[in-house]
DNA sequence: TTAAAACCTCAAGTTATATTGAGGTCAAAC
DNA sequence: GTTTGACCTCAATATAACTTGAGGTTTTAA
């Protein structure tokens, strides 16, 4: 098999191409794939080699992160992708469902605190009984100190 | 005058007190402070003494921080407080008007993202030119990688 | 008055998410 | 074949936002 033909149907992407097309540096590759995000494997010089679908894991990584979502939760999320096979895109489909939610709610929090932002900063009492900022039963797991009641000043 | 008459009327919180009240830990005052985030002086023992109003400034930096406003920020905007008197109620929504707007954005960048998620995601192409996640003059700072294009794979 | 609780400072540690650099190897172009 | 750019590993550094701990002082309450 000659080694065009090799290089088409296998998809060996250097780390510096992939870095490239991805928008991200080559240390961050180099790191993901230690956080278990991405995977490679090596060439006969111990370089990386990868495949073309690692773009798609590096744009859904970026997406992810965007929403909010941190790696660990991200790897999470996909390690639900097939192992054996390369993601079709109902697997992608998937995947971007299960973070859907998670950006509803996270929306909806975000309105719940523009809607009450004034009446919790811009009042004069600050009572946090009502606001979602202090309502422990209401939050997004930054902030973890549960309601604070304050008095007037 | 007696010192209960003092007391009252300097408001003169311990940092303990101030910690509860507000639920932030006696570190993260201390941290506070030396980022310039609130203000205390000093009793004869060397220990801080807090005016009622630093209750406010902790729950606006605690609710400006759910916002996704770094500390460097907040600390910008609440120097436009008033410097020799106690905020007023004005003064306090004056602030909350100036991150009204940043939420706002920050709401519909994230809404964008939502309606886009499937389709840039989900979808067989992966095409970002009318992404929000990957279209440089949208996003929201924590993204400095630029437009990214992906192929099919 | 004395013991416990609260406070002080300053340095170091923590977590997440990377980036940088040193010292060395591999591959591609001339 | 040699030079140059791309790549390798591993350790250290960076930033934000805190937390922890050691060693010592002050306040409070019995």
């Amino acid at each position: 098999m000659p080694i065009d033909q090799k290089k088409l149907t296998e998809a060996n992407l250097t780390v510096g191409y992939v870095a490239k097309r991805s928008g991200v540096k080559v240390s961050t590759l180099h790191f993901y794939e230690t956080k278990g995000l991405i995977r490679s494997w090596r060439n006969g010089g111990n370089q990386r080699r990868y495949k073309k679908d690692v773009l798609r894991r590096i744009a859904v990584i970026k997406a992810a992160q965007a929403m909010g979502i941190t790696l660990d939760e991200i790897k999470q999320t996909l390690a639900t992708l097939p192992d054996q096979r390369t993601p079709t895109q109902k697997d992608w489909a998937a995947l971007s469902k299960q973070w859907q939610a998670q950006l509803d709610e996270r929306i909806a929090y975000m309105q719940r605190l523009r809607d009450r932002v004034d009446g919790c900063i811009g009042c004069g009492c600050l009572s946090m009984s009502k606001c979602p900022i202090y309502n422990k039963n209401d939050h997004l797991g930054e902030n973890q100190s549960g309601a604070i009641l304050l008095e007037r000043d």
